[in-house]
DNA sequence: CCTCTTTTCTAACTAGTGTTAGTTTTTCGA
DNA sequence: TCGAAAAACTAACACTAGTTAGAAAAGAGG
């Protein structure tokens, strides 16, 4: 069995794109074959020659959609020196991670919005990819902490979720005129870094006195 | 003319309540007035005795989605001292913004997934009320920020994004097993407000030769 | 019990859904 | 240029959508 044609991958990522872009717009069951296919200057019968059903095509969606975020992050945390710290992991994995959200704008959109309108099956099946995605970073916050770089009463898991909700949520915000993909990196990091490394008046030494002068500025926060 | 019957307004609620689990589940274009009426023990004609479309039912869901919200963070807030710091004005908004989204959780997750693919001028109206919500916050952080209480270099648009972001994806994964709404807020309010309130080692005299000695440590962040 | 109002139901309409089978057009190597 | 393979189209199918008009039921007050 040989390549693919160029001619119909061509064809067939068209109309994977106009299906990202529906989807988006108007949610899984408010997306309708005829209306992609328009999108894709196509007409509907012809979707089925390359997707077997909407919810194949849905899936195709859903999991294209994570993958570019988990290629782009893993590869930039490659290019990262073996010794690199956890606040410099944790830079560069917000910078690819926002970059290919970004990019990849239709698919990632789509992805926030359908995904939980979507047959449990195809759910279960992107969900899988969902949670190697947050393991990966789950790694990088846990290594950091066992070295010392992160605070150690902090909930690595909370953390997580925190920095993933607020990184995701970015599609729904971000626009070309405003604030640059580096411009917004470099904010969040500084929001979640800054708060989650060893502040230096905890583990200096001859810091404590500064504490007690002035107690507002105490590292733990009181519970409410 | 009287207020409205008592029966009526019972029954008008389960209806809402109805539809907004059904929309959080299936969406705008999935939610069928059929399945809205059978979950709130009606028939499906019944429902346009009280709203007069689903239109009308989405925008209702909507609005009172985000109502809630405000409600929950400006009594909380109002309840605080005069001269509350910025890091417990956080904190208390936090808390207080997790404790309505999860006791609404149906409205808000509607909310949040619906809200894209609803029509235009339903979704326009909502976002007069959800800008009212963003600009209160706003206040918060740079009325902190004024007093000198947060990093005087924080973008606190970006800030409040992250914020409002992180917060309102709690409801995607949040379940009355794991964390409870108060370890939430608080691991959440550490994350934030220690990653905005002035670091002593910036603004206490003396802190310059730690820097020096440990650059890692260095709260600035270096472009990526 | 009767009557008026409020609430619910029934049955139907039009419009639009995903999907398919069969046909036509396009492409491209021999 | 021919002809097979690939790609796109057409027209229809069974089904479900939001909505409505009118009948029926439930409730309240006298």
């Amino acid at each position: 069995m040989t390549k693919k044609l160029a001619k119909s991958a061509i064809s067939q990522k068209r109309v994977l794109d106009a299906a990202a872009k529906i989807f988006r717009d108007f949610g899984y069951a408010g997306t309708t074959m005829r209306v992609i296919a328009e999108e894709a200057e196509l007409k509907a019968g012809s979707i089925y020659y390359h997707y077997k059903s909407k919810d194949d095509l849905i899936s195709a969606v859903l999991d294209l959609g994570i993958k570019a975020v988990i290629d782009a992050v893993k590869d930039a945390l490659a290019k990262l020196p073996e010794d690199a710290p956890g606040r410099l992991r944790v830079q560069t994995a917000i910078h690819a991670h926002l970059s290919a959200i970004i990019d990849n704008g239709d698919y990632t959109l789509a992805t926030r919005r359908v995904f939980g309108q979507v047959p449990e099956a195809i759910r279960e099946k992107n969900l899988r990819l969902r949670n190697s995605y947050a393991a990966m970073w789950q790694d990088i916050l846990t290594e950091a902490q066992k070295r010392g770089e992160f605070r150690p009463d902090a909930n690595l898991s909370l953390a997580r979720l925190f920095i993933l909700g607020a990184l995701n949520w970015t599609v729904e915000w971000f626009k070309p005129g405003g604030s640059s993909i580096d411009e917004v990196a470099r904010n969040f990091s500084a929001v979640v870094v800054d708060g989650l490394v060893v502040r230096p008046d905890v583990t200096a030494s001859g810091a404590a006195e500064a504490e007690e002068k002035d107690p507002p500025r105490t590292v733990r926060i009181r519970a409410l």
